[in-house]
RNA sequence: GGGCCCAUAGCUCAGCUGGUUAGAGCACCGUGUUGAUAACGCGGGGGUCGGUGGUUCGAGUCCACCUGGGCCCA
């Protein structure tokens, strides 16, 4: 063996079995198993049983799919906040939930069942779609844990469990109580082969091709006199009631031949151009609110289609004049609500014009249906149009269109009776929105948003032609009266509570029935059930009531909700009117909302770009441990951009953490805390200086993640770890660390100082890295790769003031931010004329006038500004004056130690050893003993 | 088309109530070390703060408009 290596062998070398790499894929499972093995979550709950609580109500993801990438970060948020909250002392129960109900599934299995020729009624359907759901769960569940989610999942709700489908009928009962629930002929989306209504949510936005029409709608008082109208939905015009103009808005009657047309006046040269008229002249203007109150006829019908005044008319494209059919749009509903038309809608299940008194015979029974071929509907009309002079142009029109995202074909607007909520009785609306104030919200927009959406929304239409949903309780009778009584729901409720809603479809009239007492007026009525069922919307916004208000662990109202901001339309939305309507106050103390995730060009990443978006594509290439991380180095309230580029920073950055942290315990493999602790008086200059900062890094994290502002955390690790720890700290401390002996008092120092330092950064990074921080932990405290001891178990760290506040750390800040500016500066350039290497070839001379605020530290600090500054030697020279302080460097003059590589004016001879510095000999002669 | 929001180095983020030459980490380039070694140190280049106009003695920071992007609607 050569000296120089047997020299080596003397030295104090960092040894740990942590290993560099994480080789997460395949070592987190085996940590998952350990922590189930050991009933982690529990444990971790129990020990602050007797605390404060802090309730995060999780939102139930849809049971359709595997975890998407998207879902992960949400539920990775959730866990990262929770495990900090816990280590605060908090006790943080989390009950995950699924939301199982709904048309996707019921599309998928419907799918499913016909392409295997199977048949299917209501019940083996539902079967299906709950069996469908229970897999996904089962799926989801496994993903979720994957990704080092802490929870009771012994008691995970459901929104299918028979209990929760209970309290969704008695929110439901709760509203008819409060005469909210009313039946209404109203305008919805109608999907015409699916024959159902859809919710907003059901609804696709596409890229469709509508005739853009001109008609001409004759006035009854002005000769030869027309309003022109414009549609995109000829077929619309067999239930036109009116024609709606901007009351402030000016128009023109425009003279074309010997005709005569009203039109807004600043259409008028492209409804020419696009009428390709020649000659035209603008007879006379006026505003819209004259128009108003004359009459048309309508172009094909004999019926009065009055001029109304409408706000929302514009003048961007079309005549400014509006064609309104009540029956067959919002905005026209509700301009014939305020002008009492009735609520025509001359259209059929399958979508086809019904015959009626004012039906022209040639359209009954045409279908209004869009195929390929075109729609018949709008084919007829047209031709109408044209045969009876009143189609002035027509082209085609380019826009987005409602689609059903089922039979992917165009919805059409058609009004039938719903089941409706009202949101205005009992000043409901006005209430919420004034609840809204009691709302923490992050960020702080997001109140803003909300309250939009409950200012904006109409009605809450809750019924739904589907089978795989709770059903609405109600009966009928021959007549199609609705018995509707919130004491039978709560009787139903009890019933579905103990045998789930099968019971529904699978029980007739009879048998449901069977225990209540009905009154007079129904007992002897043919009954029949209705066949909808309810929005799942207040499926999952009851699950404050079937969750919170029941598990007795969890609070109501909760402290938390945290979902995506699509959620300010949908959860938070549903969950805070049922708990309005029942409870009169808002289920959360706060809403805290992440954007979506985005591609690394910040556009959304869809299915076709053939970029992987579900959690395990990503977990199977980088680990729970770095997703998390990347989900935390976000600023998640904006939109999250993910791409290779984005993960490979990532990766590297958990690199730098890993590799100080296995440089930490390495150094502390000989260390045993209860023989080998220093008292903090005790402790080195440099030390005090690291548990300062260390105490500094606390205080800012723990502020960090008590905003919610994950990504400073994140920040502020990584420029503890670069910057404080591997770059200075840990670059000084490694001299004495490997050379000095064992229990060098400076050596102990220092190790005492890297426990302290080690114990609080990783209990930091717990939160934020479970997998790699209960590693660390437990090769620290077990020596093992997967021990007894978990870092969950232990307590948020405090900042320790006693850390912070002493001369040794005001010195080494200075001397520190000296070697910064300055020192690394001379030496840099030393090595670049290769008069050195490596810093500690180097010899530095500080001149420093006594009048430089240095000079002071300077002396008090001469025996450690050496290995403060990594090199052999500094040489002091103290001068009069005012001159700045000014630093060189040259070659260190003597000999090179061969042991601790530091050179020294002479070698001495050891036994054995050869020459070593006198230091080194000193040590090596210990050794010897 | 409407509501809410976002836009600072190649990437992820700081930049408080407007005030000296806009910062950090990563990446990149150069370089040292080979006793944290598929690791670590040191040095360097890199931004007309999305654009245009305005308010101001002074704007990344305030206002307006525009462009691009996201969510939710239509």
């Amino acid at each position: 063996m050569n000296q120089a290596k047997k020299l080596k062998d003397t030295l104090n070398l960092p040894q740990t079995d942590f290993p560099m790499r994480a080789n997460a894929v395949e070592n987190e499972p085996q940590r998952l198993k350990h922590w189930e093995d050991a009933n982690l979550y529990n444990r971790m709950i129990e020990q602050n049983a007797d605390k404060k609580s802090f309730t995060l109500h999780d939102g139930p993801p849809f049971t359709n799919g595997d975890v998407h990438v998207g879902t992960a970060l949400n539920k990775i948020l959730k866990d990262t906040i929770l495990r900090f909250k816990n280590a605060q002392g908090y006790y943080t129960p989390y009950i995950p939930g699924w939301d199982c109900h709904g048309l996707p599934i019921e599309f998928k299995v419907t799918k499913k069942l016909r392409e295997q020729k199977q048949k299917y009624d209501h019940v083996s359907l539902r079967k299906s779609c709950a069996e469908f759901s229970k897999n996904f769960i089962e799926t989801q569940r496994s993903q979720f844990k994957r990704l080092g989610v802490l929870a009771d999942w012994d008691k995970e709700y459901r929104t299918m469990n028979p209990e929760y489908e209970a309290e969704i009928l008695r929110t439901f009962a709760d509203f008819v109580e409060e005469g909210r629930i009313y039946r209404s002929k109203k305008p919805i989306y109608w999907s015409i082969p699916c024959s159902t209504a859809l919710a907003e949510a059901e609804i696709e936005y596409k890229d469709h091709v509508s005739p853009s029409v001109y008609v001409s709608f004759r006035m009854t008082d002005e000769h030869n006199t027309s309003v022109v109208i414009w549609t995109t939905t000829p077929w619309t015009l067999p239930a036109n009631l009116a024609v709606a103009v901007h009351p402030n808005e000016k128009y023109a009657k425009v003279k074309v031949a010997d005709a005569f047309y009203w039109i807004a006046e600043s259409l008028v040269k492209q409804f020419i151009k696009v009428c390709k008229f020649e000659l035209f002249e603008v007879v006379v203007t006026c505003s819209g609110r004259e128009l108003a109150g004359q009459n048309c006829n309508h172009p094909f019908i004999d019926r009065i289609s009055p001029i109304l005044e409408a706000d929302y008319v514009t003048m961007d494209s079309g005549t400014g004049c509006v064609h309104i059919a009540p029956g067959h749009g919002l905005d026209d509903y509700l301009t014939g609500l305020q002008h009492g038309l009735e609520v025509y809608c001359p259209l059929d299940d399958d979508g086809c014009y019904i015959k009626d008194d004012e039906m022209p015979d040639e359209l009954v029974g045409i279908s209004v249906l869009e195929k390929s071929t075109g729609c018949m509907a709008n084919k007829k009309v047209l031709e109408i149009l044209k045969r009876e002079n009143h189609l002035l142009a027509q082209e085609n029109h380019h826009h987005q269109y409602p689609h059903c995202w089922r039979s992917k074909t165009p919805v059409v607007f058609r009004a039938m009776d719903q089941w409706f909520v009202s949101l205005d009785k009992d000043d409901l609306r006005k209430n919420c929105v004034d609840k809204l104030k009691d709302v923490s919200f992050t960020p702080d927009w997001g109140a803003n948003r909300i309250k939009g959406f409950l200012e904006s929304r109409p009605d809450w239409c809750i019924s739904r032609q589907r089978s795989w949903g709770v059903p609405i309780p109600v009966f009928f009778d021959d007549e199609e009266n609705p018995l509707l009584d919130a004491e039978l729901i709560r009787f139903l409720a009890l019933k579905i509570e103990q045998h789930g809603s099968d019971l529904w479809f699978s029980s007739d009239e009879k048998s449901l029935l069977a225990g209540y007492e009905l009154n007079n007026f129904w007992k002897n009525k043919k009954l029949s059930k209705s066949k909808d069922t309810l929005d799942v919307w207040i499926d999952s916004g009851c699950s404050h009531r079937s969750v919170l208000r029941k598990e007795k662990v969890l609070d109501w109202p909760a402290d938390l909700y945290l979902e995506g901001s699509d959620q300010h339309r949908g959860w938070f939305q549903s969950s805070l009117w049922t708990s309005m309507a029942s409870y009169d106050s808002a289920p959360y103390k706060r809403i805290l909302t992440h954007g979506f995730v985005v591609d690394g060009d910040g556009r959304k990443i869809s299915k076709s770009d053939g970029k992987p978006q579900t959690a395990d594509s990503y977990i199977n290439k980088y680990g729970a441990d770095v997703l998390r991380l990347w989900v935390c180095s976000e600023d998640f309230r904006r939109d999250i951009p993910l791409s290779e580029e984005i993960l490979e920073q990532v990766v590297r950055s958990y690199r730098t953490l890993r590799n100080t942290i296995r440089f930490q315990l390495g150094n502390l493999s000989d260390f045993n805390e209860a023989d080998d602790c220093l008292s903090l008086d005790e402790l080195d200059m440099i030390d005090r200086w690291a548990l300062a900062k260390t105490a500094d890094l606390t205080e800012e994290l723990t502020a960090a993640m008590e905003s919610y502002e994950l990504h400073r955390a994140v920040q502020l690790i990584n420029r503890f770890c670069t910057g404080v720890l591997s770059s200075t700290y840990h670059d000084v401390v490694k001299d004495r660390l490997y050379t000095l002996h064992r229990e060098d008092s400076k050596r102990r120092s220092t190790q005492t100082a890297i426990l302290r330092i080690f114990e609080t950064f990783v209990s930091l990074i717990g939160p934020i890295l479970p997998f790699t921080a209960d590693e660390a932990w437990s090769f620290h405290k077990t020596n093992q790769k997967l021990g007894s001891d978990f870092l969950v178990l232990q307590k948020w760290p405090e900042s320790v003031y006693s850390w912070k506040e002493c001369l040794e750390v005001e010195d080494a800040e200075k001397l520190l931010n000296l070697k910064e500016s300055k020192i690394n500066e001379v030496l840099e350039s030393l090595r670049s004329t290769k008069e050195i290497g490596q810093s500690l070839e180097a010899e530095l001379v500080l001149t420093c006038p006594k009048e430089d605020p240095l000079f002071e530290i300077l002396e008090r600090r001469q025996d450690d500004l050496a290995e403060l500054f990594i090199v052999s030697s500094v040489i002091l020279n103290f001068r009069e004056g005012n001159s700045e302080l000014s630093v060189s460097a040259h070659h260190a003059p003597g000999f090179r130690c061969p042991r601790s590589w530091r050179w020294v004016p002479e070698l001495v001879e050891v036994e054995d050893w050869g020459p070593v510095s006198p230091r080194c000999a000193n040590v090596l002669s210990q050794i010897n003993h």
